[in-house]
RNA sequence: GCAGCUGUGGUAUAGUCUGGUUAUUACUUGGGCCUUCCAAGCCUACAACCCGGGUUCGAAUCCCGGCAGCUGCACCA
């Protein structure tokens, strides 16, 4: 683990870039370069290739503007933000919520701006640091503002998270899903988080790229049907008890983890078991992560049950780089009562239930020369009255012979209005707002923690030893020498090998052995090379990047020989 | 956003205090030489004073502002 130099051969062979570097660069974006970019989309369809492919998910993508009524109703437009002020004499910028409770002892958190401002001015709170006076109260949101088309009266933001995307196409992909539980959409893409001094290079960013999925299930049933075949896999714990206790962190199977109650539920711990398989398979071992369960202070107030894979650096220590939430029904749940859609599900039982209850009619015999032309309005009533309401009425008429009911006026209902009637109905399914549990993937985290933890130091040579899977080039080919017709044939294998799939590069330049210093260094797995032999048999050597040893290989057997060494046999 | 320090080819640097030749050196990179497999050697080429303004006959050098990086504070739903 070597941040600095890691970082030195990853800028220099064309990972990250600062960006907007002629222009002196701007603090919390970065370029991915060619190798970087590629790396990137490898290890993003490594990630497609788990969930879509191995877990039956689909993908959907959507826009990364949205209408400011979808922040509002998941809470980003009123809670992603912080009170702001600050000192009109030495500067200093403040949470302002956070001076006044520290000035007088009272919570204030989530009152308005303005009666903030006022409990400054009537309290004389002043700047703790020099005693100045302080600025007016502002928000300072997180998110990117825009506006939408030319008028500019639709306020716009950038997302701030993928997740959203899905949430609000909930209808649409129920349907799709046949209305069945559980199933689970992802979302690959960038999100914008417009941090106020981000400072740790690809660790915090303001334009990143996030791989989500939202899986939706049954709250009564977090069962999962491959459980069972994951339920002696080791997982690394540190649960709320081991971090407010300072305890060891806790080696557990999958099963135990389940019996001891620790992971909330069988898809949660599955969800666990898939981001260490993928972390693992990408070259971060599990001696370097740990599952880390937010603190009850901690936890978002809608998450049930929330664990972050943190992955240790030697510059900033333990890095959250994937959060797994169980988000309860909060987000469907606020979608619905913002937008007045039903986004629930159907749930069949799997036998009709019969329910007994009583029912009230109007007597209408009697009813209309009682009440006359109050009669419909009475009987409406009487109609639509709810269980709880008909247990009242005829408690209340068992006990006086009547009911008061009050309906702009006064009416006395006696028994001989009212037909009770004791029905058995049957129902057959109801309607549930699913749970959502959550995966959360940061993707440009998780490829700094790539590059960090592939880069081997070694005697004779520092180098990236890339997973063979997520390799942005997978092949190099040289000439032994330039001359004599090497460089011909070198071209022609690799025009061979491009179009037979492979990420290919071809270097002449500088001797031998510096190409392969050179191929070492960015992580090319697999080096060909054309001697003088290739031209009396036709065979090449190649030659395997971690142990430096080479064999010969026909020519025309390469392609088999090199998906078999790239275990690409599918 | 605040304070301190820093900013010279792709990388690492000399020069800045005390203004004055064609901006130093090494590595890297491109081309070439070399009878032959792990950053060798030789020749050669490309390539920099963070940006803007000011002072001055003259600014990499002094002054002001901006931007970026590092450290500390604040922030991190």
């Amino acid at each position: 683990m070597n941040h600095d130099k890691m970082m030195n051969i990853a800028r220099k062979r064309g990972f990250l870039w600062p960006s907007f570097e002629i222009y002196s660069g701007v603090s919390g974006f970065t370029d991915y370069g060619p190798l970087g970019a590629s790396l990137k989309n490898n290890i993003m369809q490594k990630w497609r290739k788990q969930y879509i492919a191995g877990e039956g998910f689909h993908e959907i993508e959507g826009p990364t503007v949205m209408p400011m009524e979808v922040l509002k109703a998941s809470g980003h437009v009123d809670n992603f933000t912080d009170p702001m002020t600050k000192c009109n004499d030495c500067g200093e910028v403040f949470r302002a919520d956070h001076i006044i409770e520290e000035a007088i002892g009272i919570d204030v958190e989530s009152l308005p701006n303005e009666e903030m401002d006022k409990i400054v001015e009537d309290n004389n709170i002043k700047c703790p640091r020099c005693g100045g006076s302080l600025a007016n109260i502002w928000n300072y949101n997180l998110m990117f503002k825009t506006q939408i088309g030319a008028k500019g009266d639709k306020t716009g933001y950038m997302r701030p998270e993928t997740a959203q995307g899905i949430f609000i196409l909930f209808k649409r992909l129920s349907r799709f899903f046949k209305n069945k539980l559980p199933f689970a959409a992802v979302q690959l893409g960038k999100s914008y988080r417009n941090e106020i001094s981000p400072r740790q290079g690809v660790i915090r960013l303001r334009e990143f790229t996030q791989a989500e999925a939202e899986i939706f299930l049954d709250p009564e049933d977090k069962t999962h049907p491959k459980f069972s075949k994951i339920a002696d896999e080791t997982l690394y714990l540190a649960s709320q008890d081991v971090q407010l206790n300072e305890k060891e962190t806790l080696e557990l199977t999958a099963q135990e983890a389940l019996d001891q109650g620790i992971v909330s539920s069988e898809t949660l711990i599955y969800q666990l078991y898939l981001a260490k398989k993928f972390l693992n398979e990408i070259g971060i071992n599990d001696d370097v992560l740990r599952f880390r369960q937010h603190l009850p202070g901690e936890m978002a107030h809608y998450a049930l049950d929330c664990w972050d894979v943190e992955c240790l650096t030697d510059k900033y220590g333990w890095v959250e780089i994937i959060g797994i939430a169980d988000r309860g029904d909060y987000d469907l749940t606020a979608h619905s009562k913002f937008s007045n859609e039903e986004l629930d599900i159907y749930k069949e039982f799997d036998e009709p239930k019969l329910i007994k209850k009583t029912v009230i009619k109007p007597n209408l015999k009697k009813f209309g020369p009682a009440f006359k032309g109050d009669s419909p309005k009475i009987k409406t009533f009487i109609e639509n009255l709810s269980e709880d309401e008909v247990s009242e009425i005829k408690a209340a008429i068992e006990a006086d012979g009547k009911f008061t009911l009050e309906l702009d006026g006064s009416y006395e209902i006696l028994e001989e209005h009212l037909i009770f009637e004791d029905i058995e109905e049957e129902i057959k399914g109801e309607k549930i707002v699913p749970h959502v549990i959550e995966p959360s993937f940061g993707i440009d985290r998780i490829l700094y923690c790539t590059l960090l933890h592939s880069f081997k130091e070694t005697e004779e040579k520092d180098y990236f030893q890339f997973a063979k899977e997520i390799a942005p080039i997978q092949v190099s080919v040289f000439p032994l020498m330039n001359k004599d017709g090497l460089g011909e044939i070198a071209v022609e294998i690799t025009h061979d090998l491009r179009e037979a799939g492979f990420t290919v590069d071809n270097d002449t330049s500088g001797t031998i052995g510096k190409r392969y210093a050179r191929a070492d260094e960015v992580g090319v797995p697999i080096a060909i090379t054309v001697d003088f032999d290739t031209k009396e048999d036709n065979t090449v050597t190649i030659r395997d990047r971690d142990t430096e040893e080479q064999e010969r290989v026909e020519i025309g057997a390469l392609k088999e020989v090199i998906k078999e060494k790239l275990n690409l046999s599918l």
